[in-house]
DNA sequence: ATCTATGCCTGGTGGC
DNA sequence: TGCCACCAGGCATAGA
């Protein structure tokens, strides 16, 4: 699932491709994935050139002439560059007609990705609106106001982390990477942990999140970023998808556990759960 | 105010 | 082989 190093990868190669590109022509065979008004959508979009695109956690936004376009890839979602319309296939939803018969098609199998337009300096309010939280791999990130959400809250910790009003950018690979790395236990409530823990948690993000973006993020299930090409951190993981495998650090035995509702993985001598009371 | 449950979706998987 | 129940999960929303 896309997380933040895949939707920066997925940037930076549309980035190569669609700049000073002109949106002559919109086709949505399932136009649910558009958050508005079609009609409207379509009206506003049509002649607009792409001039940038910069990403916020896992939010890509499109800076066209006068608006932007805001788009979460979800579970599964992924842009294809296409030469011709005929290549299509089964799950692309969103198609973008540009110049030199090239088209920016959206594909997504579960179709839980969404698209927004904002007009153009709208786009920080409408990510205002979403209460998302600091980037979590921000160099400048204010640890102090972090601790103090995680401090209070009594739910698990994992559950926090991929709580976006906390930290965005986040998902489930990268928070059993996170914990993994700071040897704590993914039930522990946030309440029970220390500024010195939230700190060190923070920094593994970090360095976790540096190194998926540095490697094209991860390749697992079915994210591919843009154009086919795999990302590498999976290679990386500690402990994600390794339920049954042996830990890095210890003889123990990778488990998978449910932790509100999410697959999560984990050491259970490396993370041990410890009583605060 | 916090936290949990549900709905959105389809392809893959395992049981029979 | 075919059928079917179940699982994967980010986020918005409803409910406790």
């Amino acid at each position: 699932m896309p997380e933040l190093p895949e939707v920066e990868t997925v940037k930076e190669s549309l980035k190569q491709h669609l700049i000073g590109q002109k949106i002559k022509d919109l086709f949505t065979p399932y136009p649910k994935i558009i958050k508005a008004n079609l009609d409207d959508f379509r009206n506003r979009i049509l002649n607009q050139t792409f001039r940038d695109i910069r990403r916020y956690g896992k939010y890509l936004l499109f800076i066209l002439d006068d608006y932007t376009l805001i788009s979460h890839l979800r579970m599964e979602g992924k842009y294809y560059l296409r030469n011709n319309l005929a290549d299509l296939t089964k799950h692309e939803h969103v198609i973008f007609e540009l110049e030199d018969k090239l088209f920016l098609s959206y594909h997504d199998v579960r179709k839980f990705g969404t698209m927004e337009l904002v007009d153009k300096g709208e786009e920080n309010s409408h990510l205002d609106s979403k209460k998302l939280g600091p980037e979590a791999n921000d160099s400048n990130l204010n640890i102090q106001e972090v601790y103090l959400k995680i401090h209070k809250a009594n739910r698990p910790i994992k559950s926090i982390l991929l709580d976006q009003s906390v930290v965005t950018g986040l998902g489930n690979i990268y928070v059993d990477e996170s914990l993994f790395l700071s040897k704590i236990h993914p039930e522990q409530k946030g309440a029970d942990l220390s500024y010195a823990q939230i700190e060190d948690i923070i920094r593994n993000a970090k360095v976790v999140l540096d190194k998926a973006v540095s490697l094209g993020g991860t390749t697992i299930r079915t994210y591919q970023s843009t154009l086919g090409v795999d990302g590498r951190f999976q290679n990386e993981l500690k402990v994600h998808t390794r339920a049954g495998y042996n830990c890095y650090n210890c003889e123990s035995k990778i488990l998978k556990i449910k932790v509100g509702g999410r697959g999560t993985y984990f050491c259970p001598t490396c993370q041990v759960r410890f009583n605060n009371d």
